[in-house]
Formats: structure tokens, C-alpha cells, sequence
DNA sequence: GCGAAGATGAGACTCTGTCTCGTCTGTAGC
DNA sequence: GCTACAGACGAGACAGAGTCTCATCTTCGC
């Protein structure tokens, strides 16, 4: 993580370092104003326009990931740096990752089939995880 | 467009209907900002509320759809009931829809592969649209 | 260790989107 | 066409996310 924020010429803080570390530990999506609150327990003297501008660090650092769901607010999850595209699920919150395989196939035909240009593509798929959606299947009385 | 807006319970009032002919006029991707200026422009007395709640009743309705670029603002794009997936040119902002077609075999294959229930999908590719794509290519100066 | 560049914390600020409230209007029933 | 009423409207207050400023502190290259 350190060396990752070094080699995009970011500065390795006390901080960043806290964040990032709290964001990859959760294993899930997170809005910039949980995990303030939840470093904010832990270490008191965190500020909450260092969350989101490590956030944002991070997100150019390739560590972290911005997903758009849930009315206003970003959600953040913490990835690969090739890993570009995510598995949410609605339920538990548990954030998989979409290899770059699923997609390429999808964009190089649309590239081929409308002569566009892509730069950037947003895969973001919501719905229920094995687990979740197994729990769902089981006839039990809610 | 009335008729949509009638078959999903909605009534369909001088407003909504401004608003919903010109998101589709426009074809390009709007904030709910940018339509409400564009439509105070001629139309005095309309409210930003307004605005904002006729666009979530055209999401509802199905002849909108909410895409997540640029910061902190959603933006709006007018669509067939059927599209959720687009192609969003970031220079021109000109949207292409994709056909559900491009992403039916992904989820597929993604649940099939990790177990995962797919319920909903956000697929928003950005990049050049073949006119801007040319444009750039052809190597004039400016 | 030193100095400079950049990060930090606090909080004011901006912007997007929601809610409230009194008024207006579309729709259904007649 | 008239009436009643549910739901939409406009204005503006409000809430929450994210940004900016500024004085201070920390990291990092030397």
C-alpha cells in the first residue's frame, strides 16, 4: 500500500496509511463519511477533509476504487490497481472484484460496432453474493 | 412520452412534460442543474424542486436514466425504457445506448462463474464517439 | 538535522438533493 | 362542464457530501 502511494509520487503519511488500511480491513464498501467515523473512534485528532482528500489520493494512487451507489455519497472499496470493476452486494455490502477479462470483450465490440472510443467503462453490478442470495433461497419463516 | 409517464401511475402535468422534452431534445447527458437553468431560461416560474422530483418520476417512469460522472452531480439522460447502458461521450457529451444484447453474456457469465444474483447492472462506457474520435485523429492543428 | 513542499485539522463554505407548506391542477366521477 | 381530492407545484429552508482556506505540522531529499 506504502510503496504503491510512493510510486505515484504521493507522500506515505501516518494518515494515508490509516485510511487506506481501514478501507482494505473492512473488505467492503465504505462512504468517506463512515470511515471517518470509524478512524474517528480509534484515533481522535483525524479530520474529515483528510478522509476524503486521502480518498481521493487513493483513488489516483489505483489502491481504492470510487463506486456510485446509494443516493448521494460515493462509496469507496479498496483494490487491485488493475481491477477496475465490482460485485456489490446489496445485502451484506461485500464488494468482489470483475476481472478485466469479463469486460474487454463488451468494449471491443462496441469499439467495432459503433467506431467509439473507450477510454474509461464503469461495470458496477449490484445484487445478492452466493451466500446471501443462498440465505434468501432457504424457505424459512423471515 | 405522456403515455409512459400515464402507464407508471404518474400524471402527466405541463412540467414534467417540459422537462422530460427537453432532456430528450437536448440527447446529451444533463445535470438536474443544467435543466433547470436551461428551462427557467423560458419559463419563468418553474421551481428546482420541481426539477429534481421530475426527474426521479422519469427514472421511475422508465424514460430517463440516472448516470453517475463528473463529480458529485448526477446526470440525465433520456432513454427507452429497455436501455440502461450507455456510451457517454466525454467530449462532445453526446450518449449512445447500449443494447441490453452487449450485456446479457457478462452477467451471465459472472453469475454462472462466482454464484453471484445479478439484479441490477450499471454499465456507462466513456470515451470518443466515432465523429470526436475522427476529429481528434485527423491531425490539424487546434 | 534542515528546509521546502506538501499534508493535516478545523471549520467555513458551496453545491446537490430533499423536505415542508400553502397553493394549484390533473384526473375521475358525475 | 362541475366538483372533490390526491398529488404536483414553487419557494425556500434544510441536510448531507464534498471542497477550500489557512495556520501548523510532517515527510523526504539533501
Amino acid at each position: 500500500m506504502a510503496e504503491r502511494l510512493h510510486e505515484s509520487g504521493e507522500r506515505v503519511t501516518r494518515q494515508r496509511l490509516l485510511i487506506a488500511d481501514a478501507l482494505e480491513a473492512s473488505g467492503r464498501q465504505l462512504s468517506a463519511q463512515e470511515l471517518y467515523e470509524q478512524l474517528r473512534r480509534r484515533h481522535r485528532g483525524i479530520g474529515r477533509a483528510t478522509v476524503f482528500r486521502t480518498l481521493e489520493a487513493l483513488v489516483t494512487a489505483g489502491v481504492a476504487r470510487r463506486l456510485e451507489q446509494g443516493g448521494n455519497a460515493h462509496l469507496f472499496v479498496a483494490c487491485a490497481p488493475s481491477h477496475h470493476h465490482h460485485l456489490a452486494c446489496t445485502r451484506c455490502g461485500r464488494v468482489e472484484e470483475i476481472d478485466e477479462g469479463y469486460v474487454r470483450p463488451v468494449a471491443d465490440r462496441l469499439a467495432a460496432d459503433l467506431g467509439f472510443r473507450i477510454d474509461d467503462a464503469r461495470l458496477d453490478f449490484y445484487g445478492l453474493c452466493a451466500a446471501c442470495a443462498a440465505a434468501e433461497e432457504r424457505p424459512s419463516a423471515g
